[in-house]
Parts: C-alpha cells; structure tokens; sequence
DNA sequence: TCTGGGGTCCTAGGACCC
DNA sequence: TCTGGGGTCCTAGGACCC
C-alpha cells in the first residue's frame, strides 16, 4: 500500500449505539441499566437490543422464545418505528449544524463531508468528532460513534472501533496499520458468503485484502470487490447522496405469526399489506407498474409471481392485482409462515387532480389518503379496508388491531 | 414455540431485434 | 442445409446492508 497524506479528503460516519433500544430508553428512563428487547412485528422475534442483553447472549433475529428461556427477566417492547423516526429526525438535525453536507444512511447511520469544517470550527476532527457526540447526548438523548477517515469505508469501520459512545480518527497516514487489525468480515460488502471465498483465498484482514493485487479481486468479486479494494486503499469511490433519492420499490411484509395453512387469514394479511403499500404510494406521490406477492413456506423457502400493470396508486386496482397473483400462487395443504406485497418501477404521480382521472378514482384516492391521514395521527394499523378482516378470519388468532373502516 | 422487515446493487442468461 | 453476432432490455436470483 502506498503512503498517503493524512487529510486529502475528510469523511465523517455517524452511528448511533443501539438506536431502537435507545429510542425507548429516551422515554422510559426507568429501564435504564437493565436489558431491553425490542421485537418484530407479530413480536415474533428481536430485532434490536441493549449492551446489557447481548453480553447476556441475546442476538438479533432470534425468536422471542428462545431469548425469554435465555433472559425471562429483561423488558421486552413491541416496535414503534414512528417514534424512532422522530427521534432519527432530531439526531439528523443536529448533525446539518456540522455541515451542510449530510448523506441519510439510513435511519441511525449518516456520512458527513468534513472538508473544510476543522477551520470554520477551530477544533480538530476528533475535537468536532467529540462536541458531535455531546450535542446528540444532550439534545436527543441517545449516544452515538464517530469514525472519521479519508473514505466511506474506512470512516464506517473506524465508526465501529470504539462503541459505544467514541470517536476513531484514522488519518491517511495511519490507514495501513488500521488494517492490520480489522477482520475481513468486518468490512462493510464482505458478509457470510464472500468472507468465506476470501478465506480461501487466504485473505483474513482487510490488510490482506487491500494488498492483494487488482487483478485478483477483480477476478473473484468484480466490481463490488474493486470498490471495496479502493475505498480501503484510501481512494473514495463512493460518493455522498447529499438528496435523498426516489425509492425504488415499497414493500410491505410481516412474518404471520402462526405457521398456518389457512387461507382466508393469509388472504387478510396480504389484503393489509396491500393497503399499506397503496397508502404509502400516495403518501409519496408516487405510482407503483410493477406489483409483486410472496408467500414463505414453513420451510423458509419462497414462492412469488411479477405482474407489470399500468401506472397507478389506485388501491383497488392493486388489490385487484394482488387477488389474481394470490390465488395464483396459493396452494391449498401447504403451510405458510409470511407473505408480502412489492411494489416497484416506481414514478412521480403525475396523474394527481388530472381531469382525466375518472370519479371512481378520484374516490379510492380521497379514501385511501383518509386512510393515511387517520392512520398517521393514531398509528399505523387503525384504518384498513374491511376486506382484509372477513368474518371467518376473526375466529383464528389474527394479531392486527381490529378496527376497519367500512 | 417457530426463526424481522425494508431496502439496494450486481450479474447471468434469455428474449428479441437487426 | 445450416444455424451469426452484437446490442439492448428484462428478469430472476444472489449477496449484502441496517
């Protein structure tokens, strides 16, 4: 690897520590100090954690069984994604005081452009890195980890060096002998099934992997591994999204709770999908050509079908749809475990108020956005049409509110 | 008692056209 | 009586991420 100056570019990863888990610890400090779980939807399983619950081997995905045999005593809290999204809102808005140039990661995770920000400071980047953190401590509640490095993927494995709650700095200058002591696996793109490939090629650190010729890695991963290759050599490859892009597909799907073949109770879960999938269209303004419907079986095996439509964000078009590929793909004796609905070749809704919308349109598309807006003021699963809850469906365990609009 | 939910990107291979 | 080759688009599936 070639020496390099220390800051000939500057890129700050913020990662907050447990960031679920902390979400509910903002407003229910009582929990503080003891472990929490927070579960899947269905509360099948868990989906993040407190330190105190993983040092007592609890992990993420694991069924809310085997954690309770492991830990009956920690507190374990159904999901409330609205609530972390505001928080994720307040931790963002502090971090645009930094710089003007954010990239939204994801919902606890975001890159700064730190060019030029040690000047308009004064500080160094670990003394920016610091006042970071505390602002976000004192102003939302919750810890985060800072890493700052020449690239994306130097600055997010520096991120993880020192969590909870610390910073890692790694000028150019010290990028080689960083690399020396991060696991292949910890770096962001190699997971299971590439880290095994590296192993055979006898690559077991990112040094390894960073030393390897070109040419090799070229060869063994392609494009995903000459990205990589770069970005740990110190060369960004990866830009930051300053502008949040357009989604490219929304998708709805949960785990049924019960493994079942009962298809009247599949059929009301894919019919709530549905009308979750068609309320977020509108609430984006966008519209869906692309619709798609899974089932999982009892196996975890998967079966789906495709079907292109003409643009539209019309729910009872997409439930239509939906219907057809269902009973399409259903088959009768076959257990299931959960299903979904995809939509995807998403575009602007260009149709809205439109004169030519027809009146019947125009009223699925004012009752659907009723529904949003409802849904939106007193959570998520108030309002559904009364087609995914039928009589029959109400006698087997269905986990939803029961609240429908008719 | 039954193992999350929501995404993105890349690649290989088939279909189709000229 | 032999069966091209290049380009493009679409789709399925794999791998990965938080």
């Amino acid at each position: 690897m070639k020496q390099r100056s220390n800051w000939y570019n500057a890129i700050a990863h913020v990662d907050a520590d447990c960031f679920f888990a902390a979400c509910e610890l903002t407003r229910r400090p009582d929990l503080k100090g003891k472990p929490v779980c927070i579960l899947s939807s269905q509360n099948a399983c868990i989906i993040a954690k407190t330190y105190d619950a993983k040092a007592i081997g609890i992990k993420t995905g694991m069924p809310i069984w085997d954690a309770k045999k492991l830990m009956p005593h920690a507190h374990y809290l159904s999901a409330d994604f609205r609530y972390y999204g505001l928080i994720s809102d307040k931790m963002f808005s502090v971090l645009r005081r930094y710089s003007p140039e954010i990239e939204m990661y994801s919902i606890d995770e975001g890159f700064i452009d730190m060019n030029g920000i040690r000047s308009m400071w004064g500080k160094s980047y670990q003394g920016i890195a610091d006042h970071i953190r505390e602002s976000i401590y004192q102003e939302v509640g919750i810890t985060v980890s800072v890493g700052i490095s020449t690239t994306r993927i130097l600055a997010k494995i520096a991120s993880e060096m020192n969590k909870p709650n610390g910073t890692s700095v790694i000028p150019g200058r010290r990028i080689t002998n960083f690399l020396r002591e991060v696991p292949i696996g910890d770096v962001p793109g190699i997971g299971k099934s590439r880290q095994q490939l590296m192993k055979k090629l006898n690559i077991h650190t990112a040094y390894d992997f960073a030393n390897n010729p070109k040419e090799r890695i070229d060869f063994t991963l392609g494009k995903v591994g000459m990205d990589i290759w770069h970005e740990l050599n110190g060369t960004p490859v990866f830009k930051l999204e300053l502008n949040s892009p357009m989604p490219k597909s929304i998708a709805r799907t949960a785990s049924l709770g019960v493994v079942t073949s009962n298809k009247q109770l599949i059929r009301s879960h894919i019919s709530y999908h549905t009308t979750r999938v068609a309320t977020e269209l509108i609430r984006q303004n966008l519209t869906t050509s692309f619709i798609s419907v899974f089932l999982r079986l009892k196996s975890f095996e998967s079966v789906g079908k495709n079907v292109r439509i003409t643009a539209t964000n019309d729910y009872s078009r997409i439930n239509h749809i939906v219907k057809v590929i269902f009973n399409h793909i259903f088959k009768d004796n076959t257990e299931y475990r959960a299903c979904g609905v995809i939509s995807s070749s998403l575009q602007p809704d260009a149709q809205q108020g439109n004169l030519f919308t027809s009146v019947q349109t125009s009223k699925q598309l004012a009752l659907t956005k009723v529904m949003d807006d409802i849904n939106t003021r007193f959570g998520n699963q108030t309002l559904s049409p009364a087609s995914s809850l039928k009589k029959e469906t109400l006698k087997v365990k269905f986990q939803y509110p029961l609240l429908t609009a008719t």
